[in-house]
DNA sequence: GTCTATAAAGGGATAGAC
DNA sequence: GTCTATCCCTTTATAGAC
């Protein structure tokens, strides 16, 4: 993606607005776009707030840059759904996917439900588009699997909001989780316990091992 | 819950507290706790703003109350579960429950998912104590009927997870899921599809049906 | 009890020195 | 490019007339 011949003031604005993103998506997250301000996020930063400006202009184009690169993470995780993979290890592939990308990005798929809450007013065309485009793709495989028995029936979309639901969960409410288990933070034996959960619903529900 | 002998005074009041109360549900739901403004909520109640601040003094108190209610029909909702229930049924009833819940109160499963997104700084106390005590003692049930071979084993505070975040799913994310099923609006039809997939996955991940 | 007007605080954004 | 000081608007909350 980077052009190799970046000079060194190139180098040191790519690692200011990584700086900055980096801020802005914990705040974002948690407080929210209107609960965060321009000052909590320059101070997760360790700059002055006029640099935030200078760097991105608006609050919104801040929180705009970071759902755009937000997309690309989400939209890249179904490679494995083709249609000459084998069910089951193609959904346990999917799934492995998105629980990792809840457990090493929490922050990303907690802003991405902060920005679904509020009925997605920056993101409904890509929802619209990409996202619906990739559903309709891997729906279609999910049901030439089914028609060739090899997956009990089940609506694909559906599936995919299940699943998704499911491996969500652990990043968007892990508050809830963590009070619930009565552990100080969720680890390796929580996300363990919580693959192998999503795994035999969907894997058992849909009749891919015993 | 309420005494008989309500005067006409009384009778006033509460209809008061309901309408503030049904217009915070939904601006609170959509704009989170920062983004709703007291001039938002009286706006939708019909009311002046300064009436707000007479009947709940401050914002978070109004917000409080909100929580409050919610509580209640959360802890409400495992009636279903208990020793001498048949498994298949007992889950099957609550997911319908949880799932009739996301389509009548959409706007209070919205409201607690903002909450918990911002770390729940006003329920992590109910959390940690009601549900966490709900948790286990319906955990305890589902791990007796696995002992008796009645049941899949999997880990039961996991499988609370599971079902808790794909029925909650058709209220929080409805903007999503509306705009990758290209509805207008989520209809009896879609959370018709919705209970058939997620009683797919549980009932057949815990081998509770064919 | 209800409403208008306003006080007090905090927010995003920018001007202008360095 | 960077930072301090400041403008201007919105917000919560309340005072005080009715």
């Amino acid at each position: 993606m980077d052009q190799p011949p970046l000079g060194r003031r190139a180098q040191q604005r790519q690692q200011r607005l990584a700086q900055i993103l980096a801020a802005a998506e914990q705040v974002f997250a948690t407080a929210g776009f209107e609960g965060a301000s321009m000052a909590a996020i320059a101070a997760a930063a360790g700059l002055p707030k006029a640099n935030l400006h200078y760097y991105f202009g608006t609050k919104e184009a801040l929180y705009a840059a970071l759902l755009e690169e937000l997309l690309r993470l989400w939209l890249s995780a179904t490679d494995a759904i083709r249609p000459d993979s084998a069910p089951d290890a193609a959904l346990e592939s999917y799934i492995r996917a998105k629980m990792e990308w809840s457990r090493s990005r929490p922050h990303a798929s907690k802003l991405f439900a902060n920005e679904v809450l509020r009925g997605a007013p920056l993101l409904s065309a890509h929802l619209a588009g990409g996202l619906r485009a990739q559903v309709e793709e891997k729906s279609a495989v999910l049901r030439g699997w089914i028609a060739e028995g090899r997956m009990a029936p089940v609506e694909p979309r559906h599936l995919f909001f299940a699943i998704w639901a499911m491996t969500q969960t652990y990043a968007d409410f892990e508050t809830q989780i963590r009070l619930v288990l009565d552990v100080p933070a969720l680890g390796e034996r929580e996300f363990e316990d919580g693959v192998a959960t999503v795994l035999r619903l969907v894997l058992g529900g849909l009749a891919l091992r015993a």
